[in-house]
Formats: C-alpha cells, structure tokens, sequence
DNA sequence: ATAAAAGTTCATGTTTAGTTCATAGAACTT
DNA sequence: AAGTTCTATGAACTAAACATGAACTTTTAT
C-alpha cells in the first residue's frame, strides 16, 4: 500500500483529507508544516506528498524545493489558496508535479492522487523480465541471449510502458500522459515516430511485438 | 459519446470550454443564455451541462432549478466568477453536482466532466457479457469462447448500442444520434450498410441475432 | 563551441474505415 | 395481384487513421 504525507497547518482541512485518502485504502502520515513533514521524510518511506503552499516557518513551495535538492523524487501535490498562472509557473518549477486550488473538491483530490501514483509507478518498477530477455530502466538497455540494444530515453520509456502491461492498449493521449507528462502538448504523430523507430530497432526481437490497433492506439503482445 | 451542453454568454470562454471538450472526443453543444439552453435541451439528448453562473435572461442557478424541476437529471457543472461559500451552497442547493471558479484551468475542468460522467455511471458500462461472450469497449472487440472478434469502430459502437438494451427497438435516428452525434447529417441508409456488415461477421455467434423491425428500425434480441 | 544524438514536426503516401448510391428484393396495402 | 414502401446489398467513392522519410530543433557530450 501507498504512504502518503499530508502536510497542511488547518487542522480540519487535514483531517478531510486524511479521511478521504484513509477510506480510499492509503496509508496517511500528516505533518501540520515544512519542519515536521521533514523529520516524518527521514523516518519513514513516502510515495506520496500533499503539501499546502502556504504555512508557517518552512512553506510548501521552500519545502519542495528543499526535498528535490535532498534527491527525494515521489510526486508532490501542491495545495494553493491563489489561482494565478504565476502560481502555478512557480509551482512547477520548484518541483510540484501538480496542484490544486481551493477550496478541493475530494472526488478530485483521489483522482489526482491515483493519476500520480500511477505515474510514479513507472519509474519505480526498474526491470521487466520476459522469456529470454530483459529491459532495465536504469541503463536504457534491453537484453537478449544474443545481443544487448541500447535505446534513447523516449523510445526506451515507451516500449517499457507498452510492455508493462502486454495487451493493454494504449492511446497515444495515455502515452503522452504517461511518458511525456501530463502537461505535454506535443503532436500526437510524435508517438507514432517512435513506435516506428522502435519497430525498426526490434525487428530481430522474437518475444514480443507492437501492435497497432486503428482507433485506439498501441499495444505490445507477448509471441506464442 | 457524450454530449454536453455548454452555456457561457461569454463567447471566448465558451469556445474554450468548447475546443478542450472536443480535443476530448466528447461532442458539444452550446448556448449563450438560459433560455436558449432549454431550447436546446428541449430537443437533444444532453449528458452532461456546464454552466455559467451569471448570465442574461435565465441565469445558470436558475436554470439549474428549472431543468431539476422538469424532471432533467444529468449533472451539472457549474462555473462562477465568485468565491463564496454562499455562492457555492447556493449553487448546490439548487440542484448543481459540482462547480468551478474563474478563472477556470482546462485540466480541471476536464477532470471534473469525467468524474462527473462516471458518477453518474453513463461512463461507466465500458463492457457488456452475455452468456459466454464478452463485448469490451476498450478493445473494440467480441470475444467468445473459441475467438475474438475485432471490429472497427462505427461497427463496434453499433452493436454495443443495440446490446445495451436487448429487445428495445433503435430507430435510425436513435442510433445515428447516439453513436455518430447530435449534428451528424448523413444518410440513414449508412446505419443499414454497418448493420449488413455486422450481421455478416456475426453470422457464428449464437447468443443473440439483429432483427429488422420493419417501419422502425432494428433490436438485437437474445437467443433463447 | 561544435558535433553528434535524440527528439519533434511536417508533408506525403498507404491502408482501412466509413459513406453514398443505385438496384434488387421483401413486406405491407388495398 | 399490382402497386407502394421499406430494407438489403454490392460497389464506387470519400474520409480518416496510420506509416514513413526527411527536415528541423533541442539536448547532450566532448
């Protein structure tokens, strides 16, 4: 299960939102500011923070940038009374990886929260093993009996994706989501590049392959 | 497909609501005022409505009231320049599911539309299963015993359609409104050519059959 | 600072899906 | 039974989705 800290100076705000990620089945340590999340940071594993942006002595956006520095890496979810771009800008360029304006709505806090851990999933399993091969995320590489093919980073992830879940088809907005970032506005042929490029690199690969569904997407199938 | 109506006297927003809607793949519809709303509402099939708050003639509140009074249940989203908690209990005191403040963030908007739609579980039959035979939405395919049948889309949506409420007859009209949208203008004829289609690949299955309802239109009804 | 690699965009070609239309055939009417 | 209306169907046509080469931009390494 999901260790998720919740660092928020009102009181009655943080129990709202402890109750609601508790009832959804996460496990939820909280921390009324930057100083208490810290020392909650060093004792135990978190894959998940909700920080408010304003609070007493450390703020959420010093506190964010203070974790990013230290190598901490789990997604942050940042709460703000303010609702101007600049916010937002700042937001992000401390390290937030997405946030929300009050007053939260709590359907839409959950629905945030599992978007991110499904993301941060990603990069957390670090290896899938099939058959006679092997794709390591953290040298880019995957390995066969016979041959170990090094790939850039965007067409490593998106095999890696594609084949964390053989079968499952993905849209190429998922893709995108998922890879590039939620934010990304980048032309959805880009995938299609790459699927391509992929395909060309994999043509001797017997265990799998990548399929093209029409209307939907992508998907990689095991090989009989 | 889900339709949903948009009403904003404001022209720019509207269009923006509108645009990031469709890049969604839902299908909109839009009005300026409350009163042109219940015209529309009064002759289309409407999912989902976002409205705005301040508007001349028939205002988003009461609007709201009015549609909930009529019988109309689908959710409401709505959007309001203020900020209050009053605005807010107003709002939801008068029938609305869910609201946003100005200035309004796409991202958000679309999340809460989905989780919306979910809620209200239109979104939710994403799968139909019938005797030994399965119909996923998500693959576009029917999937039996012996074999999976991919089909392409328009064709898929057809049978899906038909399959949702067995025995019910679907007019032309029903069905193009429904699987091609509210302002599709082609010919009815095109629904008879998917349903040949159909029937021909269908030809193996047991569980149910496409029956032609002559002066109305088709059902599918399940074998006994 | 420069070159190489990675990533993105765009225009074009191909394939598949979807639509239209004309004609044949079935079912209802009187 | 003949006429009328509605449906089935093959085939031509149009549109949408995907693949791909190549130019262009950004990032990275030296």
């Amino acid at each position: 299960m999901f260790n998720i800290l919740v660092c928020e100076d009102d009181n009655n705000i943080r129990r709202l939102i402890s109750h609601y990620l508790k009832k959804e089945g996460y496990k939820v340590l909280d921390a009324s500011d930057g100083e208490e999340a810290l020392q909650v940071l060093d004792s135990h594993h978190i894959d998940l923070m909700i920080t408010d942006i304003m609070m007493p002595r450390v703020d959420g956006l010093e506190l964010t940038a203070d974790l990013r520095s230290a190598g901490y890496d789990m997604p942050i979810l940042m709460i703000t009374a303010k609702e101007t771009i600049e916010d937002k800008t700042d937001g992000f360029s401390s390290g937030v990886d997405d946030y929300m304006v009050k007053p939260i709505d709590m359907d839409e806090m959950l629905l945030r929260v599992s978007a991110l851990l499904r993301r941060a999933r990603i990069a957390s399993d670090k290896k899938i093993e099939m058959k006679d091969m092997v794709l390591e995320y953290d040298s880019l590489t995957l390995t066969t009996k016979d041959k170990v093919l090094e790939l850039p980073k965007k067409e490593f992830q998106l095999l890696f994706k594609l084949l964390s879940q053989p079968k499952r088809i993905f849209t190429r907005q998922q893709l995108m989501d998922e890879i590039w970032g939620f934010d990304a506005t980048s032309d959805e042929r880009t995938v299609d590049v790459h699927i391509k490029r992929l395909r060309e690199k994999l043509t001797h690969i017997e265990a799998f392959e990548i399929v093209t569904v029409r209307g939907l997407g992508y998907k990689a199938v095991k090989s009989p």
